[in-house]
DNA sequence: GCTAAATGTTGAT
DNA sequence: TCAACCTTTAGCT
């Protein structure tokens, strides 16, 4: 699931698995094969996540920018590499384990210029200790477009994906069509914390979870799927605090959710 | 078993 | 504005 959380949590493994000696690295499907070439035998230096980006430095300022995009994913293990089946686009490998990279968005070799432009054109990330939230509330209160689309503009914030955007909104009662120059401070500043929060916690569990326990049908134990989320992909269901039905609504082709009770319709204000 | 939709971005039209 | 990327899952039959 390929928000902020999940590349950063794939940044920690693959530097831990292909640390300290050359990596083997092939391109099966083909379509990475003259750039694999060019990193097969390079030690790895680094692995860094910056939002939903994967840089894997490798010696000779060799560095594959990676990113997941809707359906990219990492497989990995620590015994020998299955034989490659499907669309492999990138297989890295070392004595300590393999990682397997499937059907990404992007997935190139770059140079550190270019290395530096994709960084530069990115919003602060949440899970990055470097971040300077206030860059990322320069350009909310400096804009009439709507909160809801502004956390998903990677430029403005960086990580943030569709299922955070819909969930931090309802954790802040904001209504997510409210312009982000009426956003105010305060709320602004708790949305900010609690990104931190819930990123965090996204790269501990490797998955999304938002509700508190006492939103929950079953408050402790392992969270059930269907228990995960206040709004994200719950059109119609009663909300979890009010019971009003949630509600969902195209927003620059992305599948908007909100409770319109808990955080107002459309671009109602209610209060943080 | 089949179909549609999905956590996202890029590049062509 | 739309297709491509390619996999997984939900929902239906």
């Amino acid at each position: 699931m390929p928000e902020g959380h999940t590349v950063h949590r794939s940044a920690r493994l693959l530097g831990e698995l292909l640390h300290g000696e050359p990596v083997a690295a092939s391109s099966p499907q083909g379509r990475f094969a003259d750039s694999a070439e060019r990193i097969d035998g390079q030690p790895l230096v680094a692995a860094e996540a910056y939002g939903k980006h994967l840089f894997l430095d490798f010696a000779q300022e060799l560095t594959v920018h990676v990113h997941l995009g809707l359906y990219g994913k990492w497989t990995s293990g620590h015994t020998s590499p299955p034989l490659p089946k499907g669309a492999l686009r990138l297989r890295l490998a070392t004595s300590h384990g393999w990682a397997d990279l499937r059907g990404p968005t992007a997935c190139d070799l770059v140079t550190p210029p270019e290395r530096a432009a994709i960084i530069a054109r990115l919003g602060p990330d949440p899970l990055r200790s470097d971040a300077d939230p206030e860059r990322a509330w320069r350009r909310i209160v400096g804009s009439r477009a709507p909160v809801a689309g502004l956390l998903m503009d990677q430029s403005t914030l960086a990580g943030i994906g569709n299922v955070y955007r819909a969930e931090v909104l309802y954790r802040a009662r904001l209504a997510p069509l409210r312009p982000g120059r009426d956003v105010g401070r305060p709320a602004w500043d708790a949305i900010w914390a609690d990104l931190v929060t819930l990123l965090r916690s996204g790269v501990r569990a490797g998955r999304i979870i938002t509700t508190r326990p006492a939103d929950r049908e079953r408050g402790s134990g392992r969270v059930r799927r269907e228990d995960a989320h206040y709004v994200y992909r719950r059109t119609g269901l009663p909300c979890r605090v009010c019971g009003t039905p949630v509600r969902t609504q195209l927003l620059l082709t992305r599948n908007l959710f909100w409770c319109p009770s808990c955080q107002g319709d459309l671009s109602v204000p209610t209060g943080v």
